[in-house]
DNA sequence: AGAAAATCTTGAACTAGTTCAAGAAATGAG
DNA sequence: CTCATTTCTTGAACTAGTTCAAGATTTTCT
């Protein structure tokens, strides 16, 4: 059951009664999206938060060189939205794109609404993760500031093994603000 | 009163009653600070939250080449924390600094606890403006993928007007990511 | 299996921005 | 008003990372 993915996410920062997960999952859709299938694209309104229960998504946009830039990745237990976008129902700036077939669960702008109003627990959630979401990024800041590429890359490679495995090189790259060239020059270097 | 400034603030996100008003008011404390006094020094845990009531916080760290990077800013009317070592009251990695003599009004990591539980609704607030904040900082994250330094300078200045001339330029320069060098020779060309 | 599409590699020429150093200008404290 | 501190400027030498182009490799699809 994919929404079980969710429940026990959500368990781990704000305790629910049986009741009050039952009322949650009437809220929630799941949806399967196969490799390559867009969630969003740049222009449209981002209506839903997706929750990854299994699988990958990334968020870029595209530049004026007519570029990919990755912004983010989501994988498994992770929200990926465009709050810029969500927040205020106006287009969106950026591309919400599956990595590889992905499993989500879905809160839509106005289910999402109600439930903090019905269940005022689940805005604390919502405040907890975001928090977190936000730490994360401040973080992130702090390493393309201070670190080279290579050893940004050192980095992400030892913190996140597994995930350097599942996407190709050229949107790690651009997730870590430098040239697929430069990635691959990188490795020759390093193997 | 500092603490109607932000009583102020609440209140465009999230309505309140007076009896409600007031028994936030208890929670709340009102600090003076002189311009380069402290609130964070990197190896401390974040204690608080600190919303500036007038006047202007910065966050930084120094790099290994001792040099200061900047973070963030904080001006009237914006919370400034760092949500990493506040979350998890671990030491933080960052130094928060007054760059003007500042009035902020804080919240301490239990006073904002106990107060999510006895007003739900405050919880909410924080939510809306941490979600507000972490969308800016992706925004952030864009220009600075995208944008060459000279760039970022001139959407800074055209954004933020009154900003540019409040902190040293040397302190703008790091925020946007290049050196004060740099960006001591973008205006030479520009003026 | 075989063709097409997607991804990765390599080298050469280039550039945006850095570093260092030293002086000039502005601001602040007594 | 003056001395000390902080901030800003300028030029010359340098470098991390880009761009372009073309070929090699891997993956995907039928």
């Amino acid at each position: 059951m994919p929404t079980e993915n969710l429940l026990e996410h959500i368990r781990k920062f704000v305790p629910f009664s049986k009741e009050e997960e039952e009322t949650l999952l009437t809220y929630l859709n799941v949806k399967s999206l196969k490799k390559k299938e867009f969630l969003l694209k740049e222009g449209q309104i981002c209506i839903a938060n997706h929750f990854v229960v299994k699988g990958c998504l990334r968020m870029f946009y595209i530049t004026e060189e007519g570029t990919e830039q990755m912004i983010q990745f989501a994988i498994d237990n992770w929200w990926m939205t465009d709050y810029m976008s969500f927040d205020v129902q106006k287009p969106s700036q950026f591309n919400i794109q599956a990595v590889e077939n992905t499993e989500i669960v879905y809160l839509d702008k106005q289910k999402m609404e109600e439930l903090f109003s019905k269940l005022p627990k689940t805005e604390r959630y919502f405040r907890i993760i975001i928090q977190k979401a936000y730490a994360a990024s401040v973080m992130r800041l702090r390493y393309i500031f201070t670190q080279s590429g290579e050893e940004r890359f050192l980095h992400f490679c030892e913190s996140f093994p597994e995930f350097v495995q599942r996407v190709p090189q050229y949107m790690l790259a651009s997730y870590l603000g430098f040239s697929a060239e430069f990635l691959s020059k990188i490795r020759a270097k390093k193997i």
